[in-house]
DNA sequence: AACGGACATTTGTCCAGGACAAAAAGGAGT
DNA sequence: ACTCCTTTTTGTCCTGGACAAATGTCCGTT
């Protein structure tokens, strides 16, 4: 028989919907409503792993679960982004010209053409301008369209994978700086995204400061040896637009009292917009402020 | 005050151990003992999650939970790995010459001459020989010294985010291949590690195979989606040594029901060893048997 | 009509304690 | 040394209850 079934941990690996969350739905709102086994565990069919992913994406652009979940199987398909995304405010998703081009590329899973694209860009704009306007712009616009279910995952997974080595590849071709002060970028356990992190790498490594990628999901008290030992003047860290926004201020907060007091602590990325910095912490909210930041700091340290 | 506590939920984050196993522990062993907040939630101690990271490295290495918990506070510092990892049969961790200079740059923070060191390797060997002689030694090198302390996790992370740049920009050197079977690279959801990947990219790579590398964590069924739109020829999968064993086979079976007959299905890494293949699907023990399954899919195929 | 605060509902996470099966260890026999 | 069987260990899953933080709703004020 060709019709899988998952556990309720594979469910919960493929939906990020947690254990807990799917057994409360089942009692709440009686779906979804899994098999069981000989054994009395649970087993969820594909169709209703499929309309949970579903549901999650829904969730995520602001629908609220129980009405999701109280819909008839088949209204969930047409329904459209709920919460106005920051940044639709001023310019609507305008996949006029250039930036739509890279995406068509992308969403026509042309790996080879997007990448020479992107290199002429590249060369056109130069660095500076091109992860401020062509990378920043183009990871929010993959963003939304993943949201609003116009990619697919491996679609953004592709592009992610391919404009991670643009970056890296222009990074290394900048010489090792020097003077700045030295920043460890990395994110939390749960934060995967890395993109954002690369960018603000860019961005320091043309100013010469001295960057320490650490990539993503390190530990709280790793984090603290670490800007030990390797002497950071600056904590970055990214927290996307995906990640919990409630935990962010807690988190950063313990990781402020873990680090000594005379590394400052940074923290950018969508996850961070609107939120109330805790006290010690520096909020970037753009690639721009994350310059200023810079900036400052030497002002400072004269 | 300066003693940070974590919730459940961050200790989760931070050790890698489950909420259920956490208080599972408390109930079973008598340790973590945390306490509780006003609303009679576990609260955990900064020095108690110190210990329980000590323990899950231990166990990692062979231990079992139920000594390591019983041992006094103290004993569990000076233990040695138990069970003898696979690879150190033949030769004991050579710490001798090249290798061994490498692991030193890592284990200095010296992130420029680490670079440089292997850029020098890479002339000198040629990308095959690199792969091959340089990079997968020392990641198995890598691996054996964090699971035995002697490097920290963030130092395990810098030669990660370093190496993974050198061998992207390796790959990007290379002509696009267009004549071998396509080759889809992922992991599954709970698997981070890309090293394993990027290895066999490059060699794919290099033998002129077309490559679509989707980086980490797809979920089971995107995977599927994705074969189809790219239409992959064989999908490979990496699963590192700390990918939980018992798992995998039942994640291959799955894959291979939601895969299409005519796509195979090949899984390497760390992880697959001393592992019974599931009907339909290959397993890669070693770099060499990725080259060798490349090459016989290629005479199977004319 | 816009704003702000009080109240109600929704929703995720945590808790306790029970059960069971897969994995590992130990032992016996070849 | 190796295989087969039994016992112990250990992780994961289950139910059902509780609660607080987030969110929505309503109402009065400016």
């Amino acid at each position: 028989m060709n019709n899988p079934c998952f556990n309720i941990a594979a469910v919960e690996r493929d939906t990020g919907l947690s254990k807990d969350v799917l057994r409360m739905w089942e009692r709440r709102y009686g779906f979804p409503v899994p098999e069981r086994d000989a054994n009395g565990e649970r087993l969820y069919p594909a169709d209703q792993v499929e309309r949970l992913r579903l549901v999650k994406r829904l969730m995520d652009q602001g629908h609220r679960p129980g009405k999701l979940l109280a819909l008839p199987a088949d209204e969930l398909a047409g329904l459209a982004p709920r919460r106005p995304r920051a940044g639709d405010a001023g310019a609507p998703p305008s996949l006029n010209g250039e930036l739509g081009d890279l995406l068509a590329l992308i969403k026509q899973h042309d790996a080879v053409g997007y990448q020479q694209a992107m290199q002429q860009r590249l060369v056109r704009q130069g660095l500076l301008g091109f992860v401020q306007d062509t990378v920043a712009p183009l990871t929010q616009q993959v963003g939304e369209a993943w949201e609003e279910g116009r990619f697919e995952v491996f679609e953004e997974h592709l592009y992610t994978e391919l404009t991670k080595r643009l970056l890296r590849q222009a990074i290394a071709t900048l010489p090792a700086g020097r003077q700045g002060p030295r920043v460890l970028l990395t994110s939390l356990p749960d934060e995967q995204h890395v993109l954002g992190l690369l960018m603000v790498e860019t961005l320091f490594a043309l100013e010469g400061a001295e960057c320490i990628p650490l990539g993503t999901q390190m530990p709280l008290l790793d984090i603290g040896s670490a800007a030990g030992a390797y002497r950071a003047d600056v904590v970055a860290l990214s927290f996307s637009s995906a990640f919990p926004v409630r935990q962010i201020a807690g988190l950063l907060q313990q990781l402020r009292m873990v680090l000594p007091e005379d590394i400052e602590l940074w923290a950018g990325g969508g996850g961070v917009r609107r939120l109330t910095p805790p006290a010690g912490v520096q909020l970037l909210d753009s690639l721009e402020d994350a310059l200023d930041a810079l900036r400052l700091w030497r002002e400072r340290h004269g």
